[in-house]
DNA sequence: ATGGTAGAGGATCTA
């Protein structure tokens, strides 16, 4: 069993990108964010003709997530149920015995912004959620675009970005915090290369210079932590022409 | 020189 998580940066543009990229990969589960359509544009035709499911919600030109999947999902949710919000940013669903929820968290611009204060109201409503969906789900996966580095390791240049969005204490307690609730960040189940991103601006020759941030995360319950095999960044997907900013991110669970 | 690039949409906003 594969699950992956890709932030596509506009899927009408990327589109023939996921396409290949899941008929060369064939993972159970896609998640994506910033797919940046509405509902009626998801191409759900083209998605099926290859064998595939889809779950979705969107919004015009910002945000937007979607379960791609072999199996059809069923329990859909499309947005945190005890927080009131416009934006597009999450959907779950269950496949089998296993609960997936898709988010892409609020970036937040920057520590005097509005919207970093609308990332940390955020964060705590999916926290709550998470709680409460793991007391009905011991098999459960968080995936998606955080907007956060959880660890100084997670970024090119520390001194750079210490007190900079993506990387302030209040966000990378947050991320700790879903943590204490009883997920485990499958990337650091394993011994990884040094240097591992996930996301390089577009700007600046970021990712010819390997100037990026490890901000896409796969947490894992218990009871599937205990199954994964692999954690990876699939880096070429991010060299390819008019790539997305961000590379996908795959686990690989074993006994399914 | 507060820069640079990409996407959406059609002037800026977001990242």
């Amino acid at each position: 069993m594969k699950l992956a998580t890709w932030n596509v940066n506009s899927l009408k543009v990327r589109l023939p990108q996921v396409i290949e990229w899941l008929k060369m990969n064939q993972p159970d589960i896609l998640c994506l964010q910033e797919t940046k359509l509405t509902d009626e544009n998801f191409p759900e035709q083209e998605i099926a003709a290859i064998g595939y499911h889809s779950v979705f919600v969107g919004q015009k030109t910002y945000n937007g997530v979607a379960i791609i999947s072999k199996q059809k999902g069923a329990d859909v949710l499309v947005a945190l149920p005890d927080f009131l919000d416009e934006q597009k940013r999450v959907v779950a669903a269950t496949y089998g015995d296993m609960r997936i929820i898709n988010v892409y968290v609020p970036n937040g611009e920057t520590v005097e912004s509005e919207k970093y204060s609308y990332k940390l109201k955020w964060l705590p409503a999916l926290n709550r959620w998470v709680k409460s969906e793991l007391k009905n789900y011991s098999k459960m996966a968080l995936l998606g675009d955080f907007n956060i580095a959880p660890e100084d390791r997670d970024v090119y240049d520390p001194e750079i970005w210490l007190g900079k969005v993506l990387c302030t204490l209040p966000e990378r307690d947050a991320f700790n915090n879903l943590l204490n609730v009883g997920l485990i960040d499958s990337f650091r189940l394993f011994e990884q290369p040094d240097k591992s991103y996930t996301w390089w601006d577009y700007r600046m020759m970021a990712f010819r210079l390997n100037r990026g941030l490890r901000i896409d995360h796969i947490l894992l319950s218990d009871a599937l932590a205990s199954t994964c095999v692999k954690c990876s960044i699939d880096k070429a997907v991010r060299k390819q022409e008019r790539p997305s900013d961000h590379a996908p991110l795959v686990v690989e669970l074993s006994n399914y």
